[in-house]
DNA sequence: AACTCCTGCAACCGCCTCCCG
DNA sequence: ACGGGAGGCGGTTGCAGGAGT
């Protein structure tokens, strides 16, 4: 290893764990719990420092740790936290019973951002890439897919691409018109208190609920010849935009929270509420969809005063996030 | 079979935050 | 208010083993 060692000056064992190493280590906390992890290493016997027994612990001893592989609902979820809360991999790891935030951390390393790339989405934004190197990685990519070549010709797949660029603009519009909506209704009485990871579960439950898009599955499949949005399946092209400021938006779970847009022209929102938030404003022309959103959620407190606020947005619509949002046509009917 | 390259993952490092005196 | 210690976190490294040649 190239690294000098934080352990060395003391004598301290370094490097993977021997089996008895292990063994002493869940002994001892078996019996005495952890404790202070600097004292631990010398009371249950161990050449070690207190952050490695800590880190062994808490990685790979724990008997609650779930090992394997991951399923498409944990890359599912992961791939939604990661886009709402960046990497801060314990705070996604709450999320998913019996991982942990290095495991996370690591399929996400190895897996989940190779994909995004792949897929022409930027890892850490979870948005369409649009710079000309990385459509070609997405075009060598798809070229590299064997059963693509084998299955459809090059202007089959460019009529597919011209197609889901066009489900993309859609999306872009649906997007817009769920930002202008009603405004923030500060005050009201029987707001329930949610913080922004509460609020995103919740949305994610909607998504399990309503049998939404999968982008896993996409991912898993980028040979579809798909931009990554993966609208088709759940986007009616026959819905024109003259008829779009009759949709409805239905959230079929309980609490309250408002997804709001600053388009540089105030600020509108929907209000999610139990049953369903109605966007009922005004669209604004088509050209402001140039102007991307920035979108911000608020959070209220019994009081139905805002208690919490974050924003996020600003560019072209998420992968993981607004698709899954807004795409399915369940969650979307005529009035 | 031998070698090289690639991938996955356990483990480490350094920084940050929190807590307590 | 401040400083030090402990724990926690995210980025990174390097080894082991599999895949490819």
């Amino acid at each position: 290893m190239g690294r000098s060692p934080c352990c060395d000056e003391n004598g301290l064992k370094k490097g993977p764990w021997t089996p008895e190493e292990d063994h002493k280590l869940v002994q001892y906390i078996q019996k005495h719990g952890h404790g202070s992890w600097r004292a631990l290493p010398k009371l249950a016997g161990l050449n070690r420092c207190g952050k490695s027994c800590r880190l062994r612990w808490t990685n790979y001893l724990r008997p609650d740790i779930k090992r394997g592989k991951f399923s498409q609902e944990e890359e599912q979820t992961i791939l939604n936290l990661h886009s709402f809360l960046g990497n801060k991999w314990s705070a996604i790891a709450t999320h998913l019973p019996g991982r942990t935030d290095n495991e996370i951390k690591n399929f996400w390393n190895t897996h989940l951002k190779k994909k995004l790339i792949q897929m022409g989405f930027d890892p850490m934004t979870h948005r369409p890439r649009t710079d000309i190197f990385s459509s070609l990685s997405h075009l060598i990519a798809l070229a590299n897919l064997k059963d693509v070549m084998d299955h459809h010709p090059w202007e089959e797949h460019a009529v597919r691409l011209q197609a889901e660029a066009a489900q993309v603009a859609r999306l872009q519009y649906i997007q817009y018109l769920l930002h202008s909506s009603t405004p923030v209704p500060t005050g009201s009485s029987n707001l329930t208190g949610l913080t922004d990871i509460e609020a995103f579960n919740l949305l994610n439950s909607m998504k399990e609920q309503q049998n939404m898009l999968n982008l896993s599955s996409q991912l898993e499949s980028p040979n579809s010849g798909s931009l990554g949005l993966a609208t088709t399946q759940s986007f009616d092209s026959s819905i024109s935009f003259s008829q779009m400021p009759d949709l409805q938006l239905q959230v079929p779970c309980s609490f309250q929270t408002s997804l709001s847009s600053d388009f540089g022209q105030g600020t509108n929102s929907v209000l999610f509420s139990q049953g369903e938030a109605t966007p009922t404003s005004p669209w604004l022309p088509t050209s402001s969809l140039n102007t991307p959103p920035l979108v911000t959620q608020t959070s209220f407190n019994s009081s139905g005063d805002a208690c919490s606020t974050s924003s996020y947005g600003g560019g072209a619509p998420s992968a993981a996030f607004w698709p899954e949002l807004l795409l399915d046509d369940s969650f979307l009917h005529e009035n």
